[in-house]
DNA sequence: CTACATTGCGCAATGC
DNA sequence: CGCATTGCGCAATGTA
C-alpha cells in the first residue's frame, strides 16, 4: 500500500513553514491561475464578507489554525482506522466463538441421542415383558462426555 | 455527517472549471518538483523521464486525468465505506447467531440434565433392590406410547 | 505505457 | 472558541 508521503515536513511538531513551504504542494488560490491564458476568471471577489479578514493564507493565525486542524484530521483518521480494524477483529472473534458453540451443540446433541436410545431400549424391554437384563448395565453411571 | 455545500465538481461530467477557486481550493505548487524538507530523495536531476513536462494545470490532458482520478477516488472511497458497513453488519449477524446458539446449548443442557437424573433415579432403585415403583409404569401393562 | 484503484495528505465546512 | 468529522481534490503509488 504505500509508505509515501514525503512532501510533508514533520509528523508531530514540524518545522514552522511560515510560508512558501517548498514542500512541493501549496494550495494557493491566492494568486496565479497558473496563468497561461487559462483563466479569465478573477479569483474570489475580494469579498471580505465573512470576517474582516479574507483569511490571508499568509496569516500566522491562519497557518496555525491549519496546522492544528491537520493534526486533528490525522488523529481522527487514525482513530477511524483503528476502529475499523477492531471491528474486523471482532468478526474473527465472533466467528471463533461460533464454531466453538456449534461444536458444543454437536456434542450435546450426540449425548442426548445416546441417552434417548437407552431409554427407548428400556421401554422396549418393558413392552416385551423382558425383565431387566442383568447382562446389561447395573450401576454403570459413566457420564462420559 | 455533512451534506456540505458542494463547492464544485458536478456529478458525472462536470463543468470545465478551468480554475475558479471560488470554493477556495486550488493546489498550485506552480511547478518545480523540488523536494524540500520531506522531499526524501533529492530529485534526480538526471531523469525526469516520467513526465518531462511540468504538466500544465491548464492542459486538457491534465484536467481530464484529474477528473478521472477524482471519479476513481470517489468510487474507491464509496466501496471502502460499503465494506466497513458490511463488516459492522456481519458483527451484528454473528452476535445474533451466537445468542441463538447459546440458547440452544442451554436447552440441550437442560434436557440432558433431566435425562441423566432419570437414569440416576433408576440406578438407585436398582441398587436399593427396589422393584419398579408401582406408581410408575409397571412391569406389565401398557407399553406406553 | 495507459487506465483505473488505493492511500496519505491538506483544505474547508460542519458538527459538537 | 477549539477540537472532531467528513467530503473533496491532488498527487504518489500500486496494480492490471
Amino acid at each position: 500500500m504505500s509508505k509515501i508521503a514525503q512532501q510533508n515536513s514533520a509528523p508531530g511538531i514540524s518545522v514552522i513553514h511560515t510560508q512558501a513551504p517548498a514542500g512541493g504542494l501549496q494550495q494557493v488560490p491566492q494568486l496565479v491561475p497558473a496563468g497561461p491564458g487559462g483563466g479569465g476568471k478573477a479569483v474570489a471577489p475580494s469579498k471580505q464578507s465573512k470576517k474582516s479578514s479574507p483569511m490571508d493564507r499568509n496569516s500566522d493565525e491562519y497557518r496555525q489554525r491549519r496546522e492544528r486542524n491537520n493534526m486533528a484530521v490525522k488523529k481522527s483518521r487514525l482513530k477511524s482506522k483503528q476502529k475499523a480494524q477492531d471491528t474486523l477483529q471482532r468478526v474473527n472473534q465472533l466467528k471463533e466463538e461460533n464454531e466453538r458453540l456449534e461444536a458444543k451443540i454437536k456434542l450435546l446433541t450426540k449425548e442426548l441421542s445416546v441417552l434417548k436410545d437407552l431409554f427407548l431400549e428400556h421401554a422396549h424391554n418393558l413392552a416385551d415383558n423382558v425383565p431387566p437384563p442383568s447382562t446389561e448395565n447395573t450401576t454403570s453411571d459413566n457420564a462420559g462426555q
